[in-house]
DNA sequence: TCATCAATCAATCATTTGATTGAGAAAATG
DNA sequence: CATTTTCTCAATCAAATGATTGATTGATGA
């Protein structure tokens, strides 16, 4: 079922409210951590009541659940909006990590989340349906980058793809970190050196 | 002598019971991750009254503090357990890899643990005070290695050696995860790749 | 033997917290 | 307008939870 298309807009329409629940729910979360998350500061911070709340989102497992769902969501349109194709594997790679600053920048909250559900998904099935294929995801993304570049002669021909991809998004994870996001720049610039072969003099 | 009767109820010291605490608490926050960890799950996984946990461990804060400083000395204590003395730097690398295989062995929980606290201490000055000096102990260690590598030769020349070592504990702690587990001989090779030079047909 | 003190526990307290109820307001519908 | 549906809130509940109290137990030493 495709979303109503033409229709009437409602007024303050039930997704517009999930829309600032999750928002406001992400917030809390780099504030407090997933242990001080509190549907009553949801609540006040959206500037509803408490039953509001229930009544768009039923539970507190629910409600993490649709914070797990605006991460993926979030995370698949920044993914979509720079094309890679006809990219070779070097500008493939950089443009990754290009996204991957754009993230910080605009969506500093995104990675911090996602590390407090990544964890959660050990024990929440229900989060882990989310978010592992999404983690998936960007790895994939990464070794297929891997692959091309091995391919194409451009990266250091004896790189285990996936194993590279676990290493370089663990590092960009961990710069997200206060204080490590200063080594953001030298840890990109270190995982170039460390897979990219030498440009000798090219044209 | 120290034959202990098992079924007399035995009194425990106050540092024992605190290591015992602090146990129990670890396998807790594994269990349950820090937002589940409750006060009377501990007690009654130490055998012990809720009173009594709290005449051992004053508050909660407290609890958590005393976790972290029990990470701190086991981790100090591994780090100690095999010396680096004399070792080339390829040797001392491969070294840190070892500690980092016998601790996932021999203290499964430790890294996890680890990990949620240094999420926590983002927003708990205490608990920082205690898990930033030992995260940057780590890294530091990896650093030092890396610049000596450099030095005689046996390690990529370029290596920013700062930004080589969070790629590399950042690393090493996402294998930590249950579904990274079995990448980490896999990360640890290509880690090796990413930072020595071949052995062999170098000349 | 007895006084002292660390260690322990049953019972309980005071909040916190996720969730519900029932009533009502504000659109949408006819 | 009347009716229905959607959305909102004040009041409240029941359970969970961190913490405390007051009494008890066992070890130690004088």
């Amino acid at each position: 079922m495709c979303p109503e298309p033409a229709h009437i807009p409602k007024r303050e329409s039930g997704d517009e409210r999930r829309i600032a629940i999750a928002r406001a729910a992400r917030a809390l979360i780099i504030e407090k951590g997933l242990e001080g998350l509190r549907t009553r500061d949801i609540a006040e911070r959206v500037g509803i009541n408490i039953a509001t709340l229930h009544y768009h989102v039923p539970s507190k497992e629910a409600l993490v659940a649709l914070v797990a769902a605006s991460l993926r969501d979030d995370f698949k349109a920044q993914a979509l909006r720079h094309p890679k194709e006809g990219l070779d594997a070097g500008a493939q790679l950089r443009q990754e990590f290009n996204e991957f600053r754009e993230i910080v920048a605009e969506m500093p909250e995104l990675i911090g989340v996602l590390s407090e559900l990544v964890d959660l998904s050990r024990r929440d099935p229900t989060i882990a349906e989310i978010i592992l294929p999404m983690q998936a995801f960007w790895t994939g993304q990464f070794t297929k980058i891997f692959r091309t570049g091995i391919d194409d002669g451009s990266f250091r021909p004896n790189i285990d793809p996936a194993a590279a991809a676990i290493i370089v998004t663990a590092a960009l994870s961990d710069c997200w970190r206060p204080h490590r996001r200063a080594s953001l720049e030298p840890v990109i610039a270190e995982l170039e050196r460390a897979f990219l072969l030498p440009v000798s003099n090219q044209g």
